[in-house]
DNA sequence: GAGTTGATAAAGCGATAGGTTGATTATGGG
DNA sequence: CCCATAATCAACCTATCGCTTTATCAACTC
């Protein structure tokens, strides 16, 4: 075990704590640097324990990672954690297109066939 | 309307259709060629309604366009979906590693004040 | 036009996501 | 020690997801 489900768990979580437009707007705060729960809160209208589950989910999907400062503990972004989404699609989208370029060139093989 | 709702709504179901296994894996059969629902579903260890749905999915979420061929409705693979999604994540992951330098000089700057 | 094949629609069901409120746990300050 | 603050836990509710089975639609074949 632990060979490509884990694995396919992991990128379930990442992708569905991307599918929220909540935990959108709390990664884009945090791009600008480490916030606190309340500080996350603050803009959003709705409870400070909602929000907190949004931070968990986050925090499960491993797109950020938490400190503790006092009481605070501050959620920091993990861009490396991005990049792995950003690679598995750029898999499956390059390959696409080369896909396509192959069609292509396939389609202007058979056109200069014809003009004989 | 429409002005950045409908942007929000469709990166939600865009990253709610790459939070599956089997729609991952789907996309990554596709990125090598159309195929079509029976094609797509001969894997998978599912009725095919249950694959279709996943279809509808990933074609509500724009990640695939579908074509006619007789009574086959062939799936193809949009790669400039893809990309829209990887731009999406890298303005943050690039905001957050501009901070991340940022103040990583800063540092740098505060450890040189203190040899002084 | 009757049958066949590819694909979808509809209805139902268990699981879980997303939100609330109210109680509870840490940690720090006076 | 007592109190305030930051954050989480627990229980609960509704809506949606993922999947199944049954029935239906659409396009071709003979």
């Amino acid at each position: 075990m632990g060979n490509g489900a884990d694995q396919e768990k992991h990128l379930d979580r990442a992708f569905l704590a991307l599918a929220d437009p909540v935990r959108r707007a709390l990664i884009a705060r945090l791009s600008r640097g480490p916030a606190t729960v309340n500080e996350l809160a603050e803009p959003f209208a709705m409870s400070k324990q909602g929000v907190s589950k949004h931070i968990q989910v986050l925090e499960a999907a491993g797109l950020i990672t938490r400190s503790r400062n006092a009481q605070q503990r501050p959620c920091h972004l993990d861009p490396a954690a991005l990049e792995a989404l950003t690679a598995w699609i750029d898999t499956y989208r390059l390959e696409a297109e080369r896909q396509f370029r192959r069609l292509d060139s396939l389609m202007e093989t058979m056109k200069q066939g014809e003009k004989k």
